[in-house]
DNA sequence: ATAAAAATTCAACAGAAGTTGAAAAAATGC
DNA sequence: GCATTTTTTCAACTTCTGTTGAATTTTTAT
């Protein structure tokens, strides 16, 4: 048989590259299951609900990221504690953009859908937080550590800016390509990550370094 | 008299409000009609259709947020040319933050609207543009005499990570008052106005400025 | 082989969705 | 005051929504 994914795998498949398309309010279930090839009923036995299915979606991915990047910022510890910043930003960062750039293509979709998730002014910010504080936190006091004249403030916010462009780089709305006449593509998740480092880096810096005055 | 507006301008300020909380799909016309106590079908006669009347919400506000922008950059440009990163920068965020900060809550419904918009992959890209690239444009080539070393592509991705930094200000997630543990409040748009320019800036020099290394 | 459990299908409901044509009311111009 | 246009209401119609109970098939374990 060409298609072996079992029918609950194929509703999440699905689900996951619509949902990151067109939100949860702009997919219906019977989109989701006709282009899966299975009974709408099958969305109840196996997650419950609608938003069952969703919240498993974005859960099932969850605890491989967390736990990669809290591998990723060990073995920068590691060899370096206080780390510089530029290998704090990467390790956050590199683990996501490898992902999209070489593995399967779902988890693209996937992190269009916690694009989706984190601009959602109702229950976005309770879902991220519940699904990836804990790891940001872990990230953050390493931050507090290779920038020690910070004040916790500014990190916090720092950090909400680095995550406001990452995650418009994983919304993949492509107007970056027609912005820049065709010199750069939404899609180049490489160029992304050569540049988000760097400047993300500069400006955590900026903020959190003695000498720069911001208020 | 406490409620003076007319019926069109009932729906379109309960619209703007809700459209930015829920999303598109997330509210219905009789909520929204509901909710300013008209009938449902002056939507149609008024705006067409449902994404008529989010199209007119989108587009009633963006021709006079440009003209601000371009005012502001024009003030800067005519003290400096080219001016120092940090104020085109500025000219670029404050117009809106200041607008959040001090005038009717109705602009924060629309940035919060902008939001939604710039984070859908399926037409935010092409909507964003139609109604932001030219000012954008104008932004990015004052930048780019600012930073005569910027490759022209370095110059759109700072753009881009700034107009996500920018963008997840504005949904308002709270999901920073969480994570702080309430050091920093979702809505404390002068805190980010403080910062977001400093960020932003020091990101753009940082991959703009080929000479500078910072470790 | 058979009984129990799991997975899947079927048909339907009760409500909500965007849209619409026609009638009524209000505002406008002369 | 009358005719015309603009605005608003009313009632409805399809289509689609998430959900569900019961029947059926498939798998699993014995």
């Amino acid at each position: 048989m060409g298609e072996s994914l079992s029918k609950k795998d194929r509703i999440l498949e699905v689900a996951e590259r619509q949902f990151a398309k067109r939100g949860f309010d702009g997919v219906s279930l019977r989109e989701i299951t006709n282009e899966a090839g299975v009974d709408v009923a099958l969305v109840k036995y196996h997650f419950g609900s609608k938003q069952g299915l969703f919240d498993e979606l974005l859960h099932r991915r969850a605890e491989a990221i967390n736990r990669e990047r809290s591998e990723a910022l060990d073995a920068v510890l590691a060899r370096q504690d206080p780390a510089p910043v530029e290998e704090i930003v990467d390790a956050f960062t590199h683990t996501l953009l490898n992902k999209v750039v070489s593995e399967d293509p779902s988890w693209r979709s996937y992190f269009g859908l916690l694009a989706q998730v984190n601009n959602n002014p109702e229950w976005g910010g309770k879902t991220m937080s519940k699904n990836f504080d804990p790891l940001v936190r872990r990230f953050i006091e390493a931050l507090s550590r290779a920038l020690p004249e910070a004040k916790e403030a500014d990190l916090y916010w720092c950090y909400h800016f680095w995550s406001g462009a990452l995650t418009l780089t994983f919304a993949d709305t492509r107007r970056i390509d027609g912005l820049s006449g065709g010199l750069c593509s939404s899609a180049d998740f490489e160029a992304v990550h050569k540049r988000l480092v760097p400047f993300i880096s500069a400006g955590f810096r900026a903020l959190c370094q003695p000498g720069e005055s911001h208020d």
